[in-house]
DNA sequence: ATCGGAATTT
DNA sequence: AAATTCCGAT
């Protein structure tokens, strides 16, 4: 099944980057998973990378950006003006915030450094990936790597509350 | 460049 | 619900 859309990605993410887009409540794979997985490969540290403070990135090339996000999305008609709608649409989610004064700079609202010897994920340059686990990556006091683990035990989708 | 309302799409 | 499209204001 799955729609025809671009087959060319498949990051080293856990499965809840990649909910059925059928099922109820789903959709394709979040904006700011996308953009950690760019911050995650160093072949795109010309286009977007960690910079300054802790979950600080800088956009280097808006354009580019833009331009893999419209691939992966299937949108070519994607950019950075409406790119950065979605971004700011984070601001109230408590996902992400301005870096004020600095151009195309956003920072990410981790709460901890709690991931830690994730199995999927390539360490790599991603500054929050630093604290290593007690009982190794699957020891008892490892946490899953789930976005409520991500953010700092927030709940991502709405529902009852 | 950055922000956020509004309508629309998915 | 998350994102896309469009756009006036700062």
């Amino acid at each position: 099944g799955g729609g025809g859309c671009p087959l060319l990605l498949r990051f080293a993410f856990p499965d809840w980057a990649y909910k059925p887009e059928s099922s109820p409540g789903s959709r394709q794979i979040q904006l700011w998973h996308f953009i950690l997985e760019l911050l995650q490969k160093e072949e795109y540290q010309g286009v977007i990378a960690w910079q300054g403070d802790y979950g600080e990135f800088v956009i280097k090339d808006p354009d580019e950006v833009a331009r893999l996000w419209g691939i992966r999305k299937c949108k070519p008609h994607m950019n950075y003006d409406k790119l950065s709608r979605a971004l700011r649409y984070y601001y109230n989610k408590r996902i992400l915030h301005k870096t004020k004064g600095k151009r195309f700079t956003y920072k990410f609202n981790f709460s901890k450094v709690v991931l830690v010897n994730y199995p999927l994920l390539e360490v790599g340059s991603a500054p929050f990936l630093l604290a290593p686990c007690p009982g190794g990556a699957h020891g008892p006091d490892c946490p899953p790597l789930t976005p409520e683990v991500l953010l700092g035990g927030r709940e991502m989708g709405g529902g009852g509350g």
